[in-house]
DNA sequence: ATATGTGCAAACTGTTTGCACACGA
DNA sequence: TCGTGTGCAAACAGTTTGCACATAT
């Protein structure tokens, strides 16, 4: 059904242990150091994989182009529409899993992003 | 400092008027039928404008197009990875947004977006 | 042996943008 | 009048895809 490849772990790997939200061109940037021979098209491919075993997500963040994310565990994103960073904030629990369930929908995955200014940015 | 638009009222209203997450191409469409003239183009800017605004918001469902809604208040969305159906479930209340507030961010909009597969699609 | 994954590059498509003109205040 | 918005069409950029070859089981 789905086989090994050293290309897929890398980038699992890499997203699992970022914590910045890294868009798919920097992705490919980080694991040629890992596999020098992969390309962006793997890289997508494998993204797309992952995200639909719920491995990953991914955010927008309205510069046209997707981050993605290897934390699974229940978060919120501040994404500032300024600077564009993100800022996790964690939380106990998942309530849209579980709304969702009830619904008899069958949930894998969830995002929860939360648009506006960051801090530094709304000061000025 | 902003002038108005028949062509961004009339984006705004079919927005607020529909319950379909409509694409922008799909917007677009509708529009023309209240301002024939309109182009493609307007129709992005004044999308882009009116969720500057917070008085939209769009959503992702994967599919590369971007879906929007006139409905700002509390609600998550259930797509599914298969047929692209959204399901909105609203809610009590917007917590990421109160979540944002105490960490400094200045919050214009959420969107809470659920992944997986609907009841239809996963009983195949 | 056979299904699955990859690299490459071309193709695709949703979205953005420059420009000349129209409109609102 | 003067800044803002529009229509048009070309340009852009992120992403996807076909194909021949490589790899996993």
């Amino acid at each position: 059904m789905k086989n090994y490849s050293k290309q897929r772990e890398a980038v699992s790997n890499i997203l699992k242990a970022s914590k910045s939200h890294p868009s798919a061109a920097k992705i490919y940037e980080e694991v040629k150091k890992i596999v020098p021979s992969i390309s962006l098209g793997t890289v997508y491919r494998n993204l797309a994989d992952l995200q639909k075993n719920g491995e990953i997500i991914s955010v927008s963040v309205g510069d046209g182009t997707e981050r993605y994310d290897g934390d699974t565990s229940p978060h919120i994103h501040l994404v500032c529409r300024n600077c564009l960073s993100i800022t996790d904030v964690h939380l106990e629990d998942d309530f849209g899993i579980r709304f969702a369930t009830d619904y008899g929908f069958s949930p894998d995955s969830s995002v929860y992003t939360v648009y506006g200014l960051c801090d530094k940015c709304s000061r000025k």
